[in-house]
DNA sequence: CGGACAAGCTGA
DNA sequence: CAGCTTGTCCGG
């Protein structure tokens, strides 16, 4: 018991407890013996509903006057040091930024992945300049995809403590290996979250790492800045760019984006603080890319084997991956006597074969025997081939053995030839030529990414076969051989598109112009209306723009939801 | 999320 | 009406 002299007011701490589910903060009183030691961001167990659960402090504070101070119950245990104040802060923004009804998801991408009772000491070697002078300049770096970006992140590093984030697990390790090789002190996240927070020269890691603890952080780099896994797929759907730019803002610290093809949210952002290669690092930089224009072939018999194609395949020696963005053996089916196109007897979709040559709906997955429901004839034409059937025409035409890959294949026999969906250029290393068999299907795709996405791929395939000068080759089979894309690659100059692609965007008011969401889930539309948002209906739900990602944010948390409605809300999402 | 408690269904 | 399922509410 205390005199009336030595009261000292009552600290509450705000806890987000890490539980999915529970969108609530709640006030919890700081005992006296943890005073000090509890801080925001601090991880803490709590008693909570007859439980105790962990959670994070997000403020500090006298009591909230509308909750009488004897129903707070004190923290039970100060667990781990956790993220600091600054990325606390950081996450209220990506939660507005992303629509998002609660920090949580981000203070566990900001979390250490075990407790840390207290830091180690710091290990810099890299002395930390407080002076403008020499310091990093924030902008857009475009590299060519053979470029190696060790040298620029040495020369990052040695002017103060910076972040790396690369899109790739492997990546981030090769890259953490070779900066301690030349002396810098690095802390690979997660693994190494505490000498992160005691203060290194390099912390490295992929998406998560650009919420990763870096006192006096300097620079935040984030490499091959087109790759779609920065963003997170599940909602919220943060980007890892985004937080980056947003970070080292508020940290006063340079951002520096790095890729060979930049998207239009970097350029945008980046405006004439943009660094482009030279001529020469250019012309070495790129594969030789030959482009099959099929505008040629009869369209009654056309093949999907070109004659240029058919001359690597069949070139001994020459190591050819074949890449085709449809999977098991056709995705189109009609049948030969009657030419009527093969739909799903239950709800009328196109049907396609998968491997075993059934014929299944894509749409409701109901499967049926491959007989024409028209005519009753067995005999059908494959309108669009897939994989399956694709490695079956290739290995006749190659006469060498060829191996098929998808998404789940396991390991790989050794062959010179393999044909995949686009997941075999992440499976197969020291090829001579990779082949787009349809690229129209990724270039004239209904998605406003489309140009981008297709470029990320041919950037892909140049690092699997190398410059021109070492025999790398890129064969790009397509309909519309004068596409802006196809000139720029072959001229190794992506930076010929970004005007027009930027034009288009703003013209059409896409991002980074506008602000783009789609919201599925059966209470979608009226969602979407009860936002006020512009908003058109699709088949899933609702997409709704705004003019800032703030705007549309701040709307989408504020519209109150239907209760028990399952709404997902994915801000500027990866596949619209 | 997970516990508490209320309202609804079933079988005797 | 006990015994069980299903739903809604709430936590500091």
């Amino acid at each position: 018991m205390s005199n009336a002299g030595d009261v000292t007011p009552a600290l509450v701490a705000r806890v987000v407890p890490n539980v999915t589910g529970l969108d609530k903060v709640f006030d919890y009183l700081v005992p006296e013996g943890l005073v000090g030691r509890v801080s925001v961001g601090s991880l803490v167990r709590v008693p909570l509903h007859g439980r105790r659960v962990g959670g994070w402090v997000v403020s500090l504070g006298a009591p909230d006057p509308a909750l009488p101070i004897e129903r707070l119950v004190p923290i039970a245990k100060f667990s781990s040091v956790g993220p600091s104040d600054d990325i606390v802060d950081l996450a209220h923004w990506a939660a507005t930024r992303w629509g998002a009804p609660r920090i949580r998801p981000f203070l566990v991408a900001a979390n250490p992945p075990n407790m840390v009772p207290g830091l180690p000491t710091a290990r810099r070697t890299v002395p930390v300049i407080t002076s403008g002078a020499g310091a990093v300049v924030s902008g857009v770096r475009r590299i060519t995809p053979l470029t190696d970006p060790l040298p620029m992140l040495e020369a990052i590093a040695r002017q103060g403590p910076c972040i790396v984030v690369h899109p790739v697990p492997a990546a981030t390790r090769a890259i953490a290996n070779r900066l301690r090789r030349l002396g810098l002190s690095v802390a690979m996240l997660p693994d190494d979250w505490a000498q992160a927070a005691a203060g290194v020269d390099v912390v490295v890691g992929t998406r998560t790492a650009v919420w990763a603890p870096c006192p006096d952080l300097r620079s935040v780099v984030v490499l091959d800045e087109h790759d779609e896994s920065l963003q997170d797929e599940r909602t919220p759907t943060w980007h890892a760019r985004d937080v980056a730019i947003e970070r080292a803002r508020r940290a006063g610290a340079a951002c520096v984006l790095v890729s060979p093809c930049p998207t239009a949210t970097a350029l945008h952002w980046a405006g004439d603080r943009l660094e482009r290669p030279s001529a020469s690092e250019a012309a070495s930089g790129w594969p030789f890319v030959e482009i099959v224009d099929r505008t040629d072939e009869d369209p009654w018999k056309r093949s999907l084997l070109s004659s240029s194609l058919i001359a690597q395949l069949r070139s001994a020696g020459t190591r050819v991956v074949c890449v085709l963005n449809t999977s098991g053996r056709a995705r189109l089916i009609a049948c030969r006597s009657c030419k009527a196109l093969q739909r799903c007897e239950r709800c009328d979709a196109a049907v396609a074969q998968d491997d075993r040559g059934l014929l299944v709906c894509g749409r409701c997955a109901t499967e049926r025997p491959m007989v024409c429901q028209q005519c009753g004839s067995a005999a059908m034409a494959v309108v669009k081939p897939g994989v399956t059937r694709l490695r079956e025409e290739l290995e006749a035409a190659a006469n060498r053995p060829v191996v098929s890959v998808t998404g789940d294949t396991g390991d790989l026999p050794e062959a010179d030839v393999y044909v995949g969906t686009e997941a075999v250029l992440h499976r197969v290393r020291n090829v001579d030529v990779v082949a787009f068999i349809d690229f129209d299907a990724e270039l004239l795709a209904p998605r406003y990414r489309a140009t981008e996405q297709a470029l990320a791929l041919i950037v892909r395939a140049a690092r699997l076969v190398g410059s021109r000068e070492r025999g790398g080759r890129i064969l790009v089979q397509t309909f519309v051989p004068d596409h802006p894309l196809l000139r720029a690659v072959q001229l190794g100059d992506p930076g010929r598109l970004a005007d027009a692609e930027l034009e288009r965007r703003s013209m059409l008011g896409l991002p980074p112009f506008r602000a783009l969401a789609v919201i599925e889930g059966a209470e979608a539309v009226p969602f979407a209306t009860a936002s006020g948002l512009e908003f058109a209906p699709t088949p899933k739900g609702a997409m709704v723009r705004a003019d800032t990602w703030t705007q549309l944010g701040g709307v989408l948390a504020a519209t109150p939801r239907p209760k028990g409605s399952r709404l997902r809300v994915e801000i500027d999402p990866p596949r619209a």
